[in-house]
DNA sequence: ACGTAACTAGAACGGTCATTCTAGTTACGC
DNA sequence: GCGTAACTAGAATGACCGTTCTAGTTACGT
C-alpha cells in the first residue's frame, strides 16, 4: 500500500477516535498526515465518506484479528473475555482515555444519516459477533445462543468504552469483563449439562 | 418553562438523537424549533455548548425517571431489566431506529474534546448507575457489587443501542436484556447464599 | 399608561467546511 | 529516454458554520 495513502488512513483513524466523523475536518487530516488535498482525493475519490468507509473496514479487521489473537492465546473462551476487557482497559488508561476504536463513535453518528456508512459499521459489528460466536459454538453452545451471547459481548464492550471515557476511569470496564466472563461460563456449563441430558441432540 | 425555550430544547434533543452534536447545526435547530438565533442565544447564552449541556441534563433526568418507573412497576429487580430492554427495543423499532437517547452519541463525541460536556455525560451515567445500584442493594447485593453490576447494565444498554441501530434490528437488544437479567438473578442469588452462610455480615 | 425587562428578529461577520480544478512533478514500463 | 499513468500541490469556490450585534417588539409589574 502506498505510504501516503497509509498515512492519510492512519491519521484519519486516530482523529476519528478522538473526535468522531463530523468532528474531524479534511484539513485536520491532511495536516496530521502531512499530505495535500490532491493526494487525499486521489486515494479516496469519494472524499470524506470514502475515507470513513476505509477507516471502518480497516479498524474492523484489525479488531477482529486482535480478538482472535487473544482468544487463541487464552486457556479457554471464558478467560479470553477478561483478557480482552482488561487489555482494553489498560489501553484506555495509557492513552488518556482516547477511544480505543473509531467505529463505535462513527456508527452512532452515521446510523440515521448515511446509509452506506451505516452498512459498513453493521458489517464490522457482525464480523466481530461472528468471530466470538464461533468460539462459543466450539465451546459447546448452540448456534443461536452463541450469536446472542456474542452480541451481548460486543454491546458491553462498546458501551463500556463510552462509560469509561466519560468517567475517565477504566475500572468499570474491568468489572464488565468479569460479568461477561461469568455469563460465558454459565452458558457453556448450561450447554454441557444439556448435552449430558440429551446426548446427540446438541450442536444439531 | 418558557415555550420557545422548551421548543428549542426538544428540537435539539431530537436532532442530537439522529445526528449527534457535531452533526447538528444551529440553523437546523432554529428551523426545527421555529425560533430565531436571537431567542436561542437569549435562552442559551453559551451557544451550542450551553444547549448541549441542557440536552444532556434533561435527557439524563428523563431516562433515570423512566428507569425508576419501570423498576417500580416490575415484580422484582430482574424483571425490571428485561422490561427496560424490551421497551427500548420496541421504541427503536417504532422510530425507524433513531437513537432513543442523545447522550451516548454526544458522550463519545465530546469525551476527548470538551471537558465540560464530558463531565455532564459522566454525571448522567453515574446517576443511572446509582439508580440501578440502589435497587440491587435493596435486593441484597453488597454496595460494590451493586455498583459494578449497574455499570455493566448501563454499558450493555448503551452498546446495545449502537449495535441495534447499525443493524436496524432490535432483537439483539432483547437478547442482551435476557443476559443481563440472568446476571442480575445470579448475583442476587449468590448474595442471598452468602447471607445464609454468614448471617449478619452482609450489607455491612 | 408607562417604564423596564424579557424576548424576538434577522442581517452581518469572519472563519472553516468539503470539494473541484488546473498545473506540476514523480515513477516506471518499454 | 520517452511516454504515460500515478501522484502531488495548493489555490479557488460557494456553501455553511457558530456567534455577535443592533433594533424592534412583547409582556407585565406598578
Amino acid at each position: 500500500m502506498n505510504a501516503t495513502r497509509a498515512r492519510i488512513l492512519s491519521a484519519t483513524t486516530e482523529l476519528f477516535r478522538r473526535q468522531g466523523f463530523n468532528g474531524t475536518s479534511l484539513k485536520q487530516i491532511t495536516d496530521a498526515a502531512d499530505a495535500t488535498t490532491g493526494s487525499l482525493y486521489h486515494f479516496f475519490p469519494g472524499g470524506k465518506e470514502d475515507l470513513a468507509r476505509a477507516v471502518i473496514e480497516t479498524s474492523g479487521d484489525a479488531y477482529r484479528q486482535l480478538f482472535e489473537m487473544i482468544a487463541d492465546a487464552a486457556a479457554d473462551p471464558a478467560s479470553a473475555i477478561t483478557d480482552f476487557f482488561d487489555g482494553a482497559a489498560e489501553v484506555l488508561e495509557q492513552t488518556d482515555f482516547i477511544d480505543p476504536c473509531p467505529i463505535g463513535t462513527v456508527a452512532r453518528e452515521v446510523a440515521s444519516t448515511n446509509e452506506q456508512l451505516r452498512r459498513a459499521t453493521d458489517k464490522v459489528f457482525s464480523s466481530w459477533v461472528g468471530a466470538a460466536a464461533e468460539r462459543f459454538e466450539a465451546a459447546g453452545l448452540g448456534h443461536d445462543d452463541a450469536v446472542d451471547l456474542a452480541g451481548t459481548l460486543v454491546a458491553t464492550i462498546e458501551g463500556g468504552f463510552v462509560l469509561a471515557r466519560a468517567a475517565r476511569d477504566a475500572s468499570t470496564l474491568r468489572a464488565s469483563g468479569r460479568h461477561l466472563r461469568l455469563l460465558v461460563e454459565i452458558s457453556i456449563a448450561a450447554s454441557a449439562q444439556q448435552v449430558q441430558r440429551h446426548p446427540g441432540v446438541a450442536n444439531g
